[in-house]
DNA sequence: TTTGACAATGCAAGCGCTTACACATACTTT
DNA sequence: AAAGTATGTGTAAGCGCTTGCATTGTCAAA
């Protein structure tokens, strides 16, 4: 086992509270008020105490502070991973956002695994979460049940639902996606191909994917000849579909896949197969990720605004925490980009 | 039963050690033994004990446990953006190499900012960080004293240096691009452009540029005729410095880019321009992030082992953690990915 | 002057946990 | 059989902060 052993003491511990009220003369009371409700105290003791503060660099013991008030200024996020750099992205606005208003981020990844989304909650509520982000609204209900009985302030991202339980930042990935593939439909395809990430505990996977059916039917295209493959997160597995698909009897005329980098595997396919994009094949993609725009031929897309998203839902948060209450959700506005790999079917069948 | 008092804002409190206490039917100094030293408890004591646990799904209070044990199992970790690829693949790996250890990540990104990263240093260690992950050396002296009085053990990631103050895990940016810039010189380049990140507070971007300078001595050409961009990391700029370094009176045979996003950039621009890659034109990058690949033609550029250098600088915190002392630097080794971007210089002046 | 009302501050009780220390058993040694 | 040595558990003292309540001082109205 191992020989667990005394753990040293920092040999400077930082300055605590009772350091400051005794440099300003002053009751920790006040300093702590100084700190919380500045206006309760009158401007010259609060002038003496600032400097105190500061002329010692005193950062009150957050632990402390959490047991004490019984809240953290921090929140909890727990997103699928950070590898993803559409996550990334929102993850950073996030930040951003919760930092301009003295909150701190306490993230975990749950690898798209809803079991330890599960555990990793419980984890950061023992951590003093005020509150939680999660992305979309797939999994355990018992996730859910917790959330509700500690009444901690969630927001979903990534999805939209207009009555939902908890609050919503995001977008209708059904109809994001109809939209997007009836303009695949109005281009003439017949025979289309879906790749999609896993759609198991994953609404924004499957909403698009039942986007894309709805789609199809309205456009006189039987749903259930439709193919779909659904595979991982990666260039390489959007390729492998991609390549299973292109070398099949009888090959789909565009490529409808669930996000853009499963796209870009797609065109990376096509292109080691020959094919002209979007002449011979057409591939459509979803998120807008910098890479979309760099794909040559340019990737079109659906764009999701990503940034805004984060910094939407940092900010209903806060106030979610600040004054718990029942916030309608938000609904942001997707647009469809259109760039080079979307063209009309070629006339031969 | 006796009227509750009014919660602050939960109205379901979470378990406590107490209840666990309760049910076990033993004292609460046990159940703590038990989540903290379970050998020091006899099996059946235990087994009890967890079962209450597990039954109440009790989840320690973290702001009681670090005011109480002055350890939080929590690491920080500042890094610039993680909006770069690059980082959010390091930290990726990092926090799921915390989590098989049983610690929790606190972030915050600086924005290349050493002001900011100061005040985020005092933030993190007030809430109890037991340790730091920084990247790159270049920041505050203060910084390193803060660090340095409070003892908190603390790692640089993505640079190398063997006897630094503090362990590093990473690599020698200055060789590995001295190394990269010999091979272009080889192919016969004398003038070449340089695009980098900006320099200032960011010794990755300026070793490597140091190395191109030294390669560039090394190989004949006068380092001080070289000119440099400095732009900040986006797609954009790198299009915006390499588009300006084209359309000059003398062009370079190549240009050489701080990193992956900057070298698209410019291979951007030069498909603009109607420039050949890599007859034409030359374009190297550094990083190795996924785009490097997708990229027509690919990007030559270095390998670095991102998510390894995460994982690494996890595990070395946590032994740092668990055993305060000093612990020697790791190098990491990069590694030279050729692809279709570098070529040889083009015969007419 | 007296008396409220109010503003500013101090006092001290926790918040939920860990851990030094004390204590009670159960074995070993002499 | 007495004394020593482990071993397992309980007791209770904090950890650094916030905040309800008590206290003091001021000022305006009675």
């Amino acid at each position: 086992m191992q020989p667990e052993k005394t753990r040293k003491r920092r040999a400077f511990s930082a300055p605590k509270i009772d350091d400051v009220a005794e440099i300003a003369g002053v009751s920790t009371a006040t300093v702590s008020r100084c700190l919380n409700t500045p206006d309760v105290v009158s401007p010259d003791t609060r002038e003496r105490v600032m400097a105190a503060v500061t002329q010692l660099g005193y950062e009150p013991n957050f632990g402390a502070r959490v047991m004490a008030a019984k809240r953290s200024n921090t929140i909890g996020a727990i997103i699928p991973t950070m590898e993803n750099a559409i996550f990334a992205r929102c993850l950073q606005a996030f930040q951003e956002e919760l930092d301009r208003n003295d909150y701190t981020l306490l993230v975990a990844s749950s690898s798209y695994k809803t079991d330890m989304e599960k555990q990793q909650l419980r984890t950061l509520l023992a951590r003093g979460a005020d509150a939680m982000l999660l992305i979309g609204f797939a999994r355990d209900e018992e996730i859910y049940e917790m959330l509700e009985e500690r009444q901690v302030p969630t927001v979903v991202a990534w999805s939209y639902r207009a009555g939902s339980r908890v609050a919503s930042v995001g977008f209708d990935n059904k109809i994001a996606m109809r939209e997007f593939a009836d303009l695949v439909f109005k281009q003439g395809h017949r025979k289309i191909g879906v790749i999609s990430a896993p759609t198991a505990d994953n609404d924004r996977a499957s909403e698009r994917v039942a986007g894309i059916m709805e789609s199809a039917a309205a456009n006189g295209v039987d749903p259930s000849a439709i193919e779909i493959v659904e595979t991982k997160y990666s260039i390489d597995n959007g390729a492998r579909a991609a390549h299973a698909f292109l070398t099949s009897k009888v090959p789909p005329s565009a490529l409808i896949c669930g996000n853009d980098v499963l796209a870009i595997g797609a065109l990376k396919a096509a292109r080691e197969l020959q094919l002209r994009v979007p002449e011979d094949l057409s591939i459509t993609g979803f998120d807008d990720i910098e890479l979309a725009q760099i794909a040559d031929p340019g990737l079109t897309t659906v764009h999701v605004p990503h940034r805004e998203m984060g910094r939407r839902a940092a900010k209903l948060l806060i106030s979610l925490v600040e004054n718990p209450r029942h916030l309608p959700s938000e609904q942001l506005a997707t647009r469809i980009v259109k760039r080079g790999t979307l063209g009309p079917a070629p006339h031969s069948s």
